[in-house]
DNA sequence: TCGGAAAATAATAGCGCTGCGAACGCTGCG
DNA sequence: CGCAGCGTTCGCAGCGCTATTATTTTCCGA
C-alpha cells in the first residue's frame, strides 16, 4: 500500500533515517541544511509519512475521537464541525462516531476508539455504561464530555445545565403571565438532556402559584410535524393550554405552523418557546423565542481543553469544568 | 499507554499469539474451544487490540476517510452520518475532514488521510486540485466521489447531476405558467454545486420563448436572513418576477417568510421552488416546494461501494458510477 | 491399527516509525 | 593546542500486530 519511507526520504537526502524522524518531530532540532535537503527529498519522493507506524512506536496518536449522538442533529453537527476546524489546526484528525442515543453502541465505540491510542476521546453527555466508565478511567487518555453539566465528569467537562433551559424557559413564560404550560418533547426517552429540559421546566412552573404545568410527549425523532401533532395533542388535553416550551425549535416550528392552521395567534393566545436557535428560527413569522444552546463554543472549549492537555505536562491534569451556559432570545412568539 | 498485548491474552488462554491474532481476524479458522478461552482471557484482561500495529502490520486499515465541505451542512450531515452506520456494521471507522469548500484544504486532508493507509477515501464533488487527483490515483486506494455526477471520477462516484436538478425546477415553474424566473444563490462561488443548479436553471429558463430568467446572489453562507435579502434584492431588480428557485430551502424559507411580509401571495403572485426538502420544509405555511437529493441514499450507496470493493478480489476493480437522481416535491409554494 | 489428508496451532520475519543514548564535528576558551 | 561543551546526527532496539510457512494434532476409511 505504501512505497515510499523515511528510508528512502534519508536516502535522498544523504542523512540517516532518525534525522528525517527529527525533521518531522522537532523541525527546530535539525539543522537548516539538513532541513532544506530533507524538504526537497519528500517533495520530489511524495513522500506520505506512515502514522500507523509513527503512532505504534511512539504509543500514541494524534486522532481525537468524538462520539455524539448522531451528526444529523445540528446542534452535534456544529460542535464536530468547530472542534474538527481547531483540531486540524494543531494536526490532529478527527475520528467520528455515532451512538443514536445508545449507551451500549457509545461502549463499543470507546473500545474502538481506544484501539487507536487516541489523543483523547471526546463524549456526549454524562451518562455511560459502567464498563464505558472504567476504561476510561483506567486509560490515562484525556476525556471530555460535552453538552451536558450537572454529574460527576469522567474527566473534564464543558456545556451546561439542561434543568437550567426548562427552568429559565418556564419563568420566561410565566414572565409573561402564561399561567397553563406544556412541555412539547420528542423522544424524551432516549435523550436525556431533552428529558432535563422538562424536568427542569415542570420543576420550576410548579414552584409558582397558580401555574400549571404539564409534559407531551411523542418517542419519534424531533420534526415539524411531531411538533404539530403534539400541539393537537396538547390542545385536546389540555384546552386551555397558552404557553408552551418544546424540547427543541423543530417542534415549535410545527407547533407554531399548526396555530396557523388552526386560526391561533401567536403569542396572544399562546406563548412558545422553543430550544436550539436552528438557521430558520429567527425568520420565520412570528420569529421565535428560543434558547440557544453554544454549539461553537462548546467545540471550541473542548478542542481547546484536548489541546492544552496534550501540550501540558503529564502532572498538570486539572480536572477543567466549563460551563458554557445558555442565552434566552426572546422575539416575538412570547 | 497500552498494556495489554495479544502475547497477554495468548499466555492467558495457554494458546499462541498466532491463534489469538487468527481469532480475530477469520474466527471460524479457530476450534470452539480456543474460541472460548481467548474470548475468556479478553475478557478477563479487558484486551483491546492495538489497531495501530495491526494496521501497519497488515499495511491497511479499516478507517475510512470521509472529506466534506462541512457537516455543518444538513446535506452532508446525513450522508456521513449514514455512511457512518452502515460502515461501522463492518467494523469499519469513520474520520472525518472539513475542506470549507478549499480545494487547497482538501488536498491537505487528502495527504493525511493517506498517511493511515485507510481502506477508502469518499470526497465530496468531482473538482480537486491536480496534486489530489495525482495522490489519488497513484495509491491503489478506493475512492468514491460523491454529491455530484457529470465529470469523469477519479474511481467510482455516487450523486446526481446537479445542471438536472436546477433544470427540473424551470421547468416545473415554467409549467406553473411562471415567465419571469430567478434563481437565488448564496456563496456560487464556492459552491460549485449550487452553482451548476443555477446554471441549469437559466439555461433551460432561456431555452423556453417568453421566459426571462436570471441569478442573483450573495456571497453569505446560506440562511433565512439571506433569502429575505434575496428577495428584496430580486423585487427592486425585477418587480415583474413570478417565479424563484432558490439555491436551497434556507434560502427559499426566508424568501417566503419575507413575501408574507410584504403581503405577496405565495404562490399566486410569486412561486417559490427550494432544494433539500429540510425539515421544516413540509411543515411550513405555504408547504414548500423543493427538490429531495438523496442525502441517504448517497450515503448508503458510497458505503456499499466502498465494503464491496474491500470485499472484492483485487481484480474486480469495476469504476461504478451510480446515479441517484433525486425527486421535485411539489407543494403548496408553486 | 495405520497412513494420509485436513484441521488447528505455532514459529518466524518483518511492517515503518520513534525514542533513547551514543557519537560526531565544530566552536571557543584556558 | 587541547579539550569541554554544544548543536547535530546517527545506530539500535523495539512498538504490537499480521501473513506466511511450518508444524502438530485430529479425523477418517481401509
Amino acid at each position: 500500500m505504501q512505497r515510499v519511507t523515511i528510508m528512502d526520504v534519508a536516502a535522498r537526502a544523504e542523512l540517516s533515517p532518525s534525522t528525517v524522524s527529527l525533521y518531522f518531530r522537532k523541525p527546530d532540532a535539525v539543522s537548516a541544511a539538513a532541513s532544506q535537503s530533507i524538504a526537497r527529498a519528500i517533495k520530489a519522493l511524495d513522500y506520505v509519512p506512515n502514522l500507523m507506524a509513527g503512532g505504534l512506536a511512539a504509543a500514541s496518536s494524534r486522532v481525537v475521537s468524538i462520539i455524539v449522538p448522531s451528526v444529523r442533529n445540528a446542534f452535534f453537527a456544529e460542535t464536530v464541525a468547530t472542534m474538527q476546524s481547531e483540531l486540524s489546526k494543531q494536526r490532529l484528525q478527527v475520528m467520528l462516531g455515532h451512538t443514536e442515543y445508545s449507551e451500549h453502541d457509545e461502549e463499543d465505540l470507546v473500545r474502538t476508539a481506544l484501539s487507536w491510542a487516541p489523543a483523547a476521546i471526546v463524549l456526549t453527555g454524562l451518562s455511560h455504561t459502567a464498563a464505558t466508565r472504567k476504561l476510561l478511567r483506567d486509560g490515562k487518555v484525556p476525556v471530555v464530555e460535552i453538552w451536558e453539566l450537572g454529574a460527576q465528569p469522567i474527566d473534564m467537562a464543558v456545556g451546561f445545565h439542561h434543568v437550567q433551559v426548562g427552568s429559565a424557559a418556564a419563568s420566561h413564560l410565566i414572565q409573561r403571565r402564561r399561567k397553563q404550560l406544556l412541555f412539547l418533547g420528542a423522544r424524551l426517552q432516549e435523550d436525556r438532556r431533552a428529558a432535563q429540559r422538562a424536568q427542569g421546566f415542570v420543576e420550576t412552573a410548579r414552584s409558582v402559584p397558580d401555574v400549571s404545568a404539564g409534559i407531551i410527549q411523542h418517542p419519534a425523532p424531533a420534526s415539524a410535524d411531531v411538533g404539530a401533532m403534539l400541539l393537537t395533542e396538547a390542545l385536546r388535553r389540555f384546552p386551555g393550554v397558552n404557553g408552551i416550551a418544546c424540547s427543541n425549535d423543530h417542534i415549535a416550528l410545527g407547533a407554531i405552523f399548526e396555530c396557523q392552521r388552526l386560526g391561533l395567534a401567536v403569542p396572544e393566545r399562546l406563548s412558545v418557546v422553543g430550544f436550539g436557535d436552528l438557521s430558520f428560527s429567527a425568520g420565520c413569522n412570528p420569529s421565535m423565542t428560543t434558547i440557544r444552546p453554544p454549539g461553537d463554543l462548546i467545540g471550541r472549549e473542548a478542542a481547546r481543553l484536548v489541546i492544552e492537555r496534550i501540550a501540558g505536562v503529564d502532572g498538570k491534569t486539572e480536572r477543567a469544568v466549563i460551563d458554557t451556559s445558555f442565552s434566552l432570545l426572546h422575539r416575538q412568539s412570547s
